[in-house]
DNA sequence: TTGTATGCGTTATCAC
DNA sequence: GTGATAACGCATACAA
């Protein structure tokens, strides 16, 4: 029950706290009988150091860069401001500092240009958005060969080792794909990719698989699953013509969070008694959802997401705990009755 | 940017660092003008104490008490051991000890005894479900002429000081009343109370009546909302007829965990198609989920309400943090496909 | 190869 | 009233 501390290995072994500390660091120097004695009692009792003196002793000041989307430019991003924040606060009684940097989501030289900056600043690790795979794969390599943790989230960049957090974007078209169907017969149903201001491509086609799949294990099910690629300028008008091609549309799911577009589309032209279902709590597609437009939406909880990429960072500077490779979080289902919560900071 | 010391206050005030400890601590015993001198700087640099150091030389071992219902008799508490261990490994850097006891959520003498075995290990905080009002009162009222402070969750004990974590019972019974709207046409709805082994009458009030106003807020609404109280030994037989006596009954809510006892006898009866919503992922109501008999299941997230609960105590010994008085939970929307990672430790 | 001394920041005791 | 000093547990430079 009591914890054991350097000194009391050292009384135990019969020698003195520098030759314990020689032993727990490895650090030599230390005739092989009594290395092997101090180990054993390490062993036996369960050593654990304490963290808190270990820290004091360092003093050191974590350096963490935090590279993301410019909330001005995708305002997506801005509550990871919040989920960073919280991390933050919560270690706060140790010294750890971040410097952030924000590029443009649209521009992928950006994304290149604020790495080397960051990488000025010398971090310990870092924390960042790879929205652009090619780009990233190389900036997460150099990472690597600098011997710099990195942390992403939002997207995986499969061909690197950096731990990611994220959801199964798979798993969540189905969820889509379940949402739709309890709330409609079994007429048409329409999958639709908006293009946003950049390409996530990945991720839209991971969430049609997975739409695609639950219906595909559904039996009795002999409607169509239709789909429409809209180029974001576009909009508009490739969707109108899409809507009326198609009259016995019963359900759409907008693969991102440009779900406002078709629900204002759908209130223009008095469809709104086709389902909807689409991504993200931005306040647009709120206003929709509180309005009924939009049926349901899938959070995919970009605070949490950042706030726990953080939160291993620092565990693991601070306490050398280990970072989890890949960490998938629940996907929330959200209507108009429990999205409150959700929207607080 | 740098982070000041207290031996850096002492030497721009030109006194020692036992005179600055002691005005921070209203330790007296310091001159006057040396007082004012010291804490003017104090508030001009925002001293902050290392927390670290302060908790190294306390050295103390803190000691929690945690009050539970008995897994072994209703296994919707089983998750919170697994929450109580996560804040524990979270502050294992800490020296906090905690000390469990289960108690017959069947039983207030129970109750009130198992409370005086916890006092008895004189703990510093406790955490606690107290699920009897009337006892949990007066519990409560003993600990606080203690000055022992209490973390309260699941149940709300209005009459005390002691903090809260849950969730908003009203609300959630909204969330119902819009998830069986949004899946069925505009039949006859039936809010199901079943009787637990413990009552919870209040719970099941509020749930009840935020079910309720979202109806009574629906225009257009002329179908009835039926109501029906179950002993738990009557389940089968009072349910039945409850059926077969409404015939046009589309939806039905079951305002606790209970809701596998309906959903089994609509499988029985052939009446799947009347859609149910319930709540908590026990292991019956999951698999009533996957089969699709269980439409949605309500997640109350216990797991996350002893995890909470735990730590901002524990933050509270250490890091001398306020606890939040009140804090609700956002409220989960489960269905057969998002279920799974809700389901891990 | 080993032990000892010192310091990290805070706190508390003890002389002056 | 005040300042010097030791201690918490760990890490390390230096002396032996």
């Amino acid at each position: 029950m009591k914890k054991y501390t350097i000194k009391d290995i050292a009384q135990l072994a019969g020698v003195s706290k520098g030759t314990v500390d020689r032993v727990i660091h490895n650090r030599g120097n230390v005739a092989k009988d009594v290395e092997q004695k101090v180990r054993a009692l390490l062993e036996e009792i369960n050593y654990q150091p304490n963290l808190l003196a270990r820290n004091l002793k360092n003093n050191k000041i974590f350096n963490i860069g935090v590279l993301i989307p410019d909330p001005e430019i995708d305002a997506y991003w801005a509550v990871c401001i919040d989920g960073i924040n919280s991390a933050l606060a919560e270690f706060s009684a140790f010294d750890v500092r971040i410097n952030t940097f924000l590029y443009d989501p649209t521009d992928t030289a950006d994304f290149l240009i604020r790495n080397e900056h960051m990488l000025e600043t010398s971090p310990d690790v870092i924390l960042m958005v790879p929205l652009f795979y090619k780009e990233a794969t190389s900036v997460l390599q150099h990472y690597q060969s600098l011997n710099i943790q990195v942390g992403t989230f939002n997207n995986q960049i499969t061909s690197s080792s950096a731990s990611f957090i994220g959801q199964d974007l798979y798993q969540s078209g189905r969820i889509a794909a379940k949402l739709l169907h309890s709330i409609s017969k079994n007429g048409d149903m329409a999958i639709i990719h908006i293009d946003e201001k950049y390409k996530n491509a990945v991720h839209m086609q991971e969430k049609e698989k997975g739409f695609k799949s639950y219906y595909a294990d559904l039996e009795g099910f002999e409607s169509s699953i239709l789909k429409c690629k809209i180029k974001y300028v576009e909009t508009e008008d490739k969707l109108r013509d899409f809507l009326n091609a198609h009259p016995n549309l019963e359900g759409i799911f907008v693969t991102n969070s440009k779900a406002y577009h078709v629900a204002r589309l759908l209130e223009a032209e008095h469809k709104t008694h086709i389902k909807l279902v689409g991504y993200d709590l931005i306040s647009q597609n709120v206003n929709y959802l509180n309005s009924g437009t939009i049926d349901f939406l899938i959070h995919q909880n970009p605070r949490q997401q950042a706030y726990l990429g953080l939160k291993y960072l620092i565990e693991h500077l601070v306490f050398d705990k280990q970072i989890p490779e890949k960490f998938l979080l629940p996907i929330d289902i959200i209507n108009s009755e429990n999205v409150t919560p959700f929207l607080r900071p």
